[in-house]
DNA sequence: ATAATTATGGACTGATCAATCAATAATGGA
DNA sequence: TCCATTATTGATTGATCAGTCCATAATTAT
């Protein structure tokens, strides 16, 4: 019917979440996305719209990516504790290129902040999956004795969620592995029972 | 001997700080900061140099700051866990548009990473000054039976600080007093011996 | 009063920004 | 084959960017 892309979409989208992790919104510009995606720049305007079009999307993806990893790492060890310490440990790279990026969900919050009301109904609706995910596993290790019996469950996500933000600001700011490590393990031994 | 600044520098760049909090140094151009400060722009190049130096002498001076207000509260009250309450609780401001901007520091390492070796070592000088104090605080804690005397006091000092990012983060993207207040006090119970 | 010095305001610079236009190329269906 | 449709390329747009130049104003020391 008409002329096929030239491009593999999805490369391109992965490139510039990229470029969108690494740099931000704002310093990002439509040039360095272009040659990032390696595609012109009226591809570009076609595919993706325009810049702030192709950002959502682009973090659209990275969550959903980044959170499966999170739902993952909880869910597959049969102790809950387990599940709670892989969610943790397993949250930042071992690789230090990669681990420095940090996450680009915290990046978004940071950079726009509750300016931008699209952006805040996309938190809203990705949050709370991994928070009743950790509210179960929490009840889990309780109902088993793993973990103490008299924290809330809510407050305990929470905390959770809240430390793994932490780590992924400490990343970018440049923690190493090992203190990243030492940090989630002290982290699952204060929920201990 | 010459003609006499017509603005007050303090105010000026308490305004700067103002704007490079909320918008971060890619999305604040020099006319956004030209007129919070109030100022023309050959006064604002005269008087701070560039862009660049004016946010770095802003980031200074929002640390100095609220590092000051971080060891005040910490070490005011007898008890050291009541110290390390305050010191959470009282990291969000109560009101919603202030406690909205988070934290510029944390802002700057989202946006700049390990990118700028300037920042790095910024907060090299800058992190050490509240951790040391942190420690202490919990050895104290741990000596009068307040704290866990099995946790090991480094590491909880980072976790706090690590929870200090994290909360601010939170209050970035929008959270309500009480539930940063909730956190705040439920991270203190799992350091209780 | 005059000279030296610094502050201020407005015009201006070249670079870069996001985005569009217009011309050409490639495809499948008629 | 030829038409409708979409992709690609390169030139181009007007806006905004950080930063400078220059003329004028205000101050103190002499």
């Amino acid at each position: 019917m008409a002329r096929p892309r030239e491009f593999d979409r999805e490369a391109a989208l992965q490139n510039a979440i990229g470029v969108f992790w690494s740099k931000g919104f704002a310093a990002t510009s439509t040039d360095d996305l272009r040659k990032a995606m390696g595609i012109g720049r009226q591809s570009l305007y076609n595919t993706f719209g325009d810049k702030r079009q192709l950002y959502l999307e682009a973090l659209r993806t990275y969550q959903r990516k980044s959170m499966s990893g999170h739902i993952a790492r909880l869910t597959a060890p049969e102790s809950p504790l387990d599940g709670i310490r892989d969610l943790l440990v397993g949250l930042t790279p071992e690789d230090a290129a990669l681990r420095n990026l940090g996450c680009m969900g915290v990046g978004s919050v940071c950079e726009f902040g509750v300016t931008d009301p699209e952006l805040v109904s996309m938190r809203q609706k990705i949050a709370p999956l991994l928070a009743g995910r950790l509210v179960g596993r929490i009840g889990e290790g309780q109902a088993k004795g793993e973990i103490d019996d008299s924290l809330d469950p809510e407050a305990a996500a929470t905390l959770i969620q809240i430390t793994m933000t932490g780590l992924q600001v400490a990343a970018r700011g440049g923690a190493d592995d090992d203190e990243l490590h030492t940090l989630a393990l002290f982290m699952v031994d204060r929920l201990r029972a």
